[in-house]
Order: C-alpha cells, then sequence, then structure tokens
DNA sequence: AAGATTGTTTTCAT
DNA sequence: AATGAAAACAATCT
C-alpha cells in the first residue's frame, strides 16, 4: 500500500498515539531477517527519552526530538506502523515494538520484510543523503515541469523516480497519468508545458483527495483508475478499454482510448 | 500452481 | 560521466 498518502496516514497515527510519552523499553521481533533495525545501544539510547514530533517525505517517515536521536521508518511494500495498547493482541508480523510510559505501544509491522526501521541522526540530513528529490506535495510547479521535463525515459518512470519526485510509487504514478490523459510510456521530456501542468495537477489532485480520504481507498469515488485495475476491463471515465502494460519494469495499467 | 504484487537497491548497458 | 533499464530481494495471495 504505502505511497506518500499511506505513509502519511501511518505517521499521523503516530502523531496522535506515541508523542510526548516516555519510551520505557524497544523490543525486537522474533524474525529480524532482512530489515535493518536498531542495535542494542541504539535501543538503549531510546529508552528514557521521548519523541516529541514526526515528520513525512515522499515515504519516509520519520519519529524524533529536538535533542534526542531519530528514527526513520520505510514501510516497504508491505509494512505498517500500528499503535496499540499493553491489553490488545500484539499485531502480527511485528518486527520492533516500542513500549511507551502507560499502556501505548507502537509495533512496526512488515510481513514481507521488504521495509526498515533506522536510527539517523535528523530528517534533513537523511533525506539530503539519500538524495531524495522534492516531496511530491511540497514541489513547486515550476521546479515540478523542470524535473519531470527534462527526463528522456517513460514519463510514468519520472514519476516514480525518488530521487527526482519523492512520494509517488506505482498506483498513484498510474492514476495520475490516468486523471492527465497521457500514456505511460510517453518520453518525459516530449510532452508539452501543458501537458506537464495538467499532470502537476492532477498529481495534486490524486494525492490530496488520499490524504483527506486518510488513504482509505474505501472511500475513493468509482471513476478512480484503481477500481478498474484490470485487464480489458471498461473504462470509467470515457468506454474505452483498460490495458496492462510494462513500464520501467512495473506493471501499468491504463486506458487506451483517453490515454495517449 | 505458476505468476503477480503497492517498495528500493544494485548492477549492467547505453 | 550519467542516465535509464533490468534483475534481485521476501512472502503472500490469486
Amino acid at each position: 500500500m504505502p505511497e506518500l498518502p499511506e505513509a502519511e496516514a501511518n505517521r499521523r497515527r503516530v502523531t496522535e498515539h506515541c508523542l510526548n510519552r516516555t519510551i520505557e523499553a524497544v523490543r525486537l521481533g522474533n524474525d529480524t531477517t532482512h530489515v535493518e533495525l536498531p542495535s542494542a545501544s541504539e535501543r538503549e539510547a531510546l529508552v528514557g527519552r521521548q519523541f516529541t514530533e514526526t515528520a513525512r517525505h515522499g515515504k519516509y517517515i520519520f519519529a524524533g526530538s529536538k535533542t534526542g536521536p531519530w528514527i526513520a521508518v520505510h514501510l516497504g511494500m508491505t509494512g505498517s506502523l500500528r499503535p496499540y495498547t499493553s491489553g490488545d493482541a500484539a499485531p502480527d508480523f511485528a518486527r520492533i515494538t516500542f513500549e511507551f510510559e502507560g499502556d501505548t505501544r507502537l509495533a512496526y509491522r512488515c510481513p514481507r520484510k521488504l521495509g526498515w526501521v533506522r536510527p539517523i541522526d535528523a530528517p534533513e540530513s537523511f533525506v539530503a543523503e539519500t538524495g531524495l528529490g522534492p516531496d511530491a506535495m511540497e514541489i513547486d510547479r515550476a521546479r515540478f515541469r523542470a524535473v519531470i521535463g527534462a527526463t528522456r525515459g517513460a514519463v510514468k518512470s519520472a514519476l516514480m523516480a525518488q530521487k527526482k519526485l519523492a512520494g509517488l510509487g506505482n498506483l498513484w504514478s498510474d492514476e495520475t497519468l490516468f486523471r492527465a490523459g497521457i500514456a505511460p510510456d510517453r518520453t518525459a521530456s516530449g510532452l508539452d508545458e501543458g501537458q506537464l501542468d495538467s499532470l502537476y495537477d492532477e498529481m495534486r489532485h490524486v494525492l490530496g483527495t488520499l490524504l483527506d480520504l486518510n488513504a482509505d481507498y474505501s472511500k475513493l469515488p468509482d471513476d478512480w483508475l484503481l477500481r478498474a485495475r484490470e485487464e480489458g476491463v471498461d473504462c470509467p471515465r470515457c468506454g474505452g478499454t483498460i490495458t496492462k502494460t510494462t513500464v520501467g519494469g512495473r506493471s501499468a495499467y491504463h486506458c487506451t482510448e483517453h490515454q495517449s
């Protein structure tokens, strides 16, 4: 699930339940294979401290404080951050769990183990070192035009390149192109200014809608591509047909009628 | 039961 | 040199 809106929904949960509470323990799950986790000393450094703020850049989530250590979380394909209370059953697939004063706990779940948790100095330096592009909801129109318009490859690949633009993945890049009427395999540098502007506007609409819904897919309108993400299905917006192709090594869905 | 799956990183090629 | 495409990674679901 996790692209920008889903990451933001996870961040909001942490903000709501886990801030300004003293961390009493940091526990590792049984299976931590291929998941980077803080070392024992790094976990110990968190005990007795509090998270006082959270942040997010693209798909990356951060929790920390002005003076203390920060943690960065990437959800991979199937990860989630789940606050719960000690009376509840512990979530399955928990790789690391933070226990706060009172009965609040926070589990980092990752069934398919493609995500990670890592201690970092600060969000800003992490973003810089990783080379992430501007957050998709923060980038301004001129910068978006310049970044995407300069890419020689497929426009879908450009939208998903985190070092150009941070936050879009497979689902919402397809949805953005669907609304903008542009085929996913179009060369990005071949788009005119009107098309780049349309992409920018539709990206903001797609992400903004999902942020408003807290990434609850069940509340999305019926005319979204997500509802018709299947080869051969009728296009929910025009009478055309949805087709599945591969762009940049990933499955891409688009309408052959109104996207070109 | 083979094949696809929202993620990134590394490697290879142009 | 840099950019872009392809493969690898894990486990679950259809």
